[in-house]
DNA sequence: ATTAATACTTAACAATATTTAACACAGCCT
DNA sequence: AGGCTGTGTTAAATATTGTTAAGTATTAAT
């Protein structure tokens, strides 16, 4: 399970602007939709916390366009996108100059806005390593990585050591894929011999205990070439 | 050459139907159409090899809503677009909470549906994992692809293991077609040599043991060309 | 009908994984 | 310093998984 993320979404259609919230709660994200430009202007300044902001640029009161100079103002990182009808291409010229990251032309599909949030925040999180310190929701479990914490089991909270948890944190990384041994043990361990690998065994079987009480999750192998989280 | 895309339409409506198949079919689409959620269904289970589904919202028998359900129970991963009339909101959000992808409202162009799925398609075939976690129904037997189980025999829950799983997986995605030797081969053992087709003649076998207690099911060999998983 | 190619099954073998316990080491407390 | 504690490594015994080998059976080709 990933972090939560956080978006702002400003839509005057009400139609439009609550099946984009539905969809993008859906789809994981906690989203917060506005009416219009003020009101997102006042959200966005009351709860900043949002980790992208998604604007339509017509709507009543405050454009997309000035609302967005204005969270540029608050906060110069925080990526937006910019929704806008087929044909106006000198209002997303105006937003790109603001430092839009990305727009989108309506109609749009739901596929397209996904992937073009997830390829934003795919690139937002190499910068400041995000995944590094995410809380991941494991069945009944929940992993705090940066705390290295383990709780929901029957012993409550569990103190995971350094090595528990980065493995851990692997493994979440690649839920129901496959963890290459070697992947993990460079990574980890920085070498990748022999003794290590018997190390990391070690370490597997201290995780499947931990997490022994949800019959849910499994780490299961993948004989000769890693481990798989199931979740 | 590249793979063919393989598509689940439901809908009722017989004009739209068959011209939304024949359409799909022109674009390249390997198309099946069924009249019905019921029929949906039964075709889903009987040869679980789609790679999208497109489902009317409003049929007999089993409305689209419900039919997604029951699908993403079978295979979690697998894409899912929901035609509506334009004013179901309601039906729209419901369909987005079991984990619709995207959704077209009646009446759309066949452009704006071509370019939907093309939107999904290239997501999923980047995280190249829609068949890879299903659940199939073999006869008395259920097996779960993902956590690598085969339930329903005289031994009740049986775990296979990785090289198993895979081709048992293989077969079932080919159901009552030939899986092809070479390509399992090149699939799971990355090299076709004499040695792991010998190999992979001793997991059939073994694939043979697992599922003796349904006399239905059974891996029939298809000289010189490979094997076929009939249900 | 004979032969060659391909497939089936069992068993031996090799490689990899699992688990428990002993061990080493560092930090901390008194 | 001496003992305690937590963390990580090494060792050893066992189990599982996958490959190779060998003998037999089946199918296709001549």
């Amino acid at each position: 399970m990933e972090k939560k993320v956080r978006l702002l979404l400003a839509e005057d259609d009400e139609n439009l602007g609550l099946l984009l919230k539905e969809y993008l709660i859906a789809k994981g994200y906690d989203t917060d939709l506005y009416p219009d430009g003020e009101a997102a202007y006042k959200g966005f300044t009351k709860n900043q916390q949002y980790n992208l902001c998604i604007l339509d640029i017509m709507m009543p009161k405050k454009d997309g366009i000035s609302l967005a100079k204005d969270i540029r103002l608050l906060n110069m990182d925080i990526p937006i996108i910019f929704l806008t009808a087929k044909n106006m291409k000198e209002d997303v010229l105006e937003g790109f100059k603001i430092g839009a990251d990305d727009y989108i032309t309506k109609p749009f599909s739901m596929e397209e806005l996904i992937f073009r949030i997830e390829a934003i925040l795919r690139r937002v999180s190499q910068d400041n390593s995000s995944t590094e310190n995410a809380i991941y929701q494991l069945g009944i479990y929940t992993f705090d990585s940066r705390k290295q914490i383990l709780s929901g089991g029957e012993e409550g909270e569990v103190k995971l050591t350094t090595k528990e948890a980065e493995l851990l944190r692997l493994l979440c990384n690649n839920a129901n894929k496959v963890l290459e041994r070697n992947f993990a043990l460079k990574t980890i361990w920085i070498d990748d011999n022999y003794f290590n690998a018997r190390s990391m065994d070690v370490y597997i079987t201290k995780l499947r205990k931990h997490l022994k009480d949800d019959p849910k999750i499994e780490i299961i192998n993948v004989h000769g070439k890693g481990y798989k989280l199931i979740l």
